[in-house]
DNA sequence: CTGTTATGTGCAG
DNA sequence: TGCACCTAACAGA
C-alpha cells in the first residue's frame, strides 16, 4: 500500500483525528518506549508528509518520523467506544485522552523522535513531491536530463522524485509510452512536463480514493467488457503485476524484468526501446 | 495450516 | 549485492 498517496492520506487522518488533541503515547512492543515516554501527555499539533516520509508534530521541536517501508501499517481507529489491548507487534500506540480514537503503528522501517533540524535534513534530501503544491518539477528534470541511468531507476529514486513507488512507476511509463530502461538524458523536456502533470493528477486521485487507478476511461473493464482486476491494492492498472497477461491496448503479453532488486513491468509494443524508436 | 510474495529503505560486507 | 525489517494477502495442501 504505501506509495506517496497513502502517506498523504495518513497525514491528513493524523491531523484530523489527533490535531490539537492531548494524547497518550506508548510502545507496547518496546522499541520506541523511551521516546514514547517523552511524548506521553503532549498535544499533537498536526502531521505532514514529504514523499513517503510522515512527520507528526508534537511541538517544541519534536517530530515523530514514520516511514512505513515495504509492509508497515498505521491503522487509525476513529471513533471507538473502547481502546482494546494491543494485538501483535505494536511499535507505536497513540491514544486520544478522551479515549474516542487511537492509532497503532506496526512493521515500519522508521519510527523515531527527531529534532526540527533532523526533520529538515530529511526534507532537504527528498526530491519534489507531486502531491505538494510547492513542488518544483524542474529540480527533477535537472537530475533526469543529466543522467545515463534508466528512467525507471530515476523515478524510484526519492532524491529525484519523492513519493513514486513501483506501481506509479510502471503505470506512468506505460501511459507515456516510455521504455523503463531508456536513459534519463534521452528524454525531452516536454515529455517530462507531461509525465509530471500526469503524476500530479494520478497521485491526487490516489489520495482521494485510497487506491492506485491508472487506466483511462476507454480501457476500464466496463468499457472493454473484461473482468475487473481482483487485487490487494484495488485499482485498475495497465502493466503492474500483469506479467504475461495481454496488454489492454495492444494484446501483447506484459513483460517483466528485475532491475535494482525491484520488478519492472512494461509492454514491448506500447513502450518501444529508444533504439527501435530512433530507427523507426 | 505453511510457504511465497510485496506498493521500501538502509546498512553490512 | 544481499539481507533485515517482521505485516498481510494470497495460493495451495
Amino acid at each position: 500500500m504505501p506509495e506517496g498517496h497513502t502517506l498523504h492520506r495518513l497525514a491528513r487522518q493524523v491531523s484530523d483525528v489527533f490535531g490539537d488533541q492531548q494524547v497518550r503515547v506508548g510502545s507496547p512492543q518496546g522499541r520506541f518506549a523511551d521516546s514514547a515516554a517523552q511524548l506521553d501527555g503532549a498535544v499533537v499539533l498536526g502531521a505532514e508528509t514529504w514523499g513517503k516520509h510522515l512527520f507528526i508534530d508534537f511541538g517544541v521541536g519534536r517530530f515523530v518520523h514514520v516511514h512505513l517501508g515495504l509492509y508497515g501499517t498505521f491503522d487509525i481507529h476513529d471513533p471507538v467506544d473502547e481502546v482494546p489491548l494491543p494485538v501483535g507487534q505494536v511499535r507505536l500506540r497513540i491514544v486520544r485522552v478522551d479515549g474516542k480514537a487511537y492509532g497503532d503503528l506496526r512493521g515500519a522501517t522508521a519510527c523515531a523522535l527527531l529534532t526540527t533540524a533532523e526533520r529538515d535534513a530529511i526534507v532537504a534530501r527528498t526530491g519534489p513531491d507531486p502531491l505538494r503544491p510547492d513542488a518544483d518539477p524542474d529540480r527533477a528534470w535537472a537530475r533526469i536530463s543529466r543522467s545515463a541511468a534508466p528512467i525507471g531507476t530515476l523515478l524510484m529514486d526519492q532524491a529525484v522524485v519523492a513519493g513514486v513507488g513501483n506501481v506509479y512507476r510502471a503505470e506512468l511509463l506505460f501511459r507515456h509510452r516510455i521504455h523503463p530502461l531508456r536513459p534519463g538524458r534521452t528524454l525531452r523536456v516536454g515529455q517530462w512536463r507531461a509525465m509530471w502533470a500526469d503524476l500530479v493528477d494520478l497521485m491526487h486521485d490516489g489520495v482521494r480514493s485510497g487506491t492506485i487507478d491508472t487506466v483511462r476511461p476507454e480501457h476500464t473493464p466496463e468499457a472493454m467488457g473484461r473482468p475487473p482486476r481482483k487485487d490487494d491494492h484495488g485499482g485498475e492498472v495497465y502493466v503492474y503485476r500483469r506479467t504475461s497477461q495481454p496488454c489492454h491496448v495492444c494484446d501483447r503479453p506484459v513483460r517483466t524484468q528485475v532491475l535494482g532488486g525491484r520488478n519492472l513491468f512494461w509492454c514491448s509494443r506500447c513502450q518501444p526501446t529508444f533504439r527501435s524508436r530512433a530507427a523507426g
